[in-house]
DNA sequence: TTAAATATGTTATATTATTACACAGCGTTA
DNA sequence: TAACGCTGTGTAATAATATAACATATTTAA
């Protein structure tokens, strides 16, 4: 169990909305829907938001730079992260793959760099979309 | 070999920037640097970045919004890209490894969804960083 | 040699993200 | 209890990243 109970105001506005899409939402999309809760200004929503990303909460699709919410009992806090991405319908799945993970986290390279973490973004299409 | 002769001035000059650096760039310092060469608007520095992904002459690095020249023949024209980040000094290395790659290339879950692509990006501490 | 495709140049604007500053609430500890 | 550190809030301004829209030029290929 995760320490939810410790969640500001503003981030649990934030976390909520995201949850409830069950799409990647942007910084000023959030921040247009959540005008109403009270929260004005984009700094408002990005501190949230790197809170959120920050224990795990969310993670962010660099490539879309927009947030989902995590699927996957928080992702080891965010350091191992993979998801599938539809390039026609935009549709964005976090990939739950146990060898996967394993595998990614034990990489090691002839760098002799020892990662702590990373991000995966696979592209393609969908089944919808595949026709 | 790629096609290399086809390039246009544009994107011969930005290019030609990219490579020399050995730290990704980003676009408007990019652009910065080649208004002595007469490219004077951010759309002219997009607009070749977005055509020398495409060749996979170069990548983004999504998490940095920054762009390196590929050290790997092209990577199948920037369909299976990995890289290592330092997130001290942010020396970016282009990962080069024949298991990963067949390995991510063939990875398919059970979504069903047959990817074409991927981009993968491992954080760290570099040797140096690491002390 | 015309038409399509690709590239250029320019202006304006949209989108994404951060800096800087003031202050509020809460738990620790001196 | 007072002082402090830490985290969060609110607000304004601005920086950084990226695209739209339009006009024109150049290259390629039928
Ligand atoms: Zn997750
Ligand atoms: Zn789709
Ligand atoms: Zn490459
Ligand atoms: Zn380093």
């Amino acid at each position: 169990m995760q320490k939810q109970e410790t969640l500001s105001k503003n981030q649990k506005i934030i976390l909520d909305l995201i949850e409830k899409s069950d799409q990647p939402l942007k910084a000023y999309s959030i921040l247009f829907d959540v005008k109403k809760k009270g929260i004005n200004a984009p700094l408002q929503v990005y501190r949230a938001l790197d809170k959120l990303v920050e224990i795990g909460k969310i993670h962010k699709i660099e490539s879309r730079n927009a947030f989902v919410a995590c699927k996957n009992s928080n992702c080891q806090v965010s350091k191992a992260t993979a998801f599938s991405i539809c390039e026609s319908c935009e549709d964005v799945t976090e990939v739950s793959n146990l060898k996967l993970s394993k595998y990614l986290n034990n990489f090691a390279d002839k760098s002799g760099m020892k990662y702590n973490k990373y991000n995966l973004e696979f592209f393609g299409l969908c089944k919808n979309c595949k026709k």
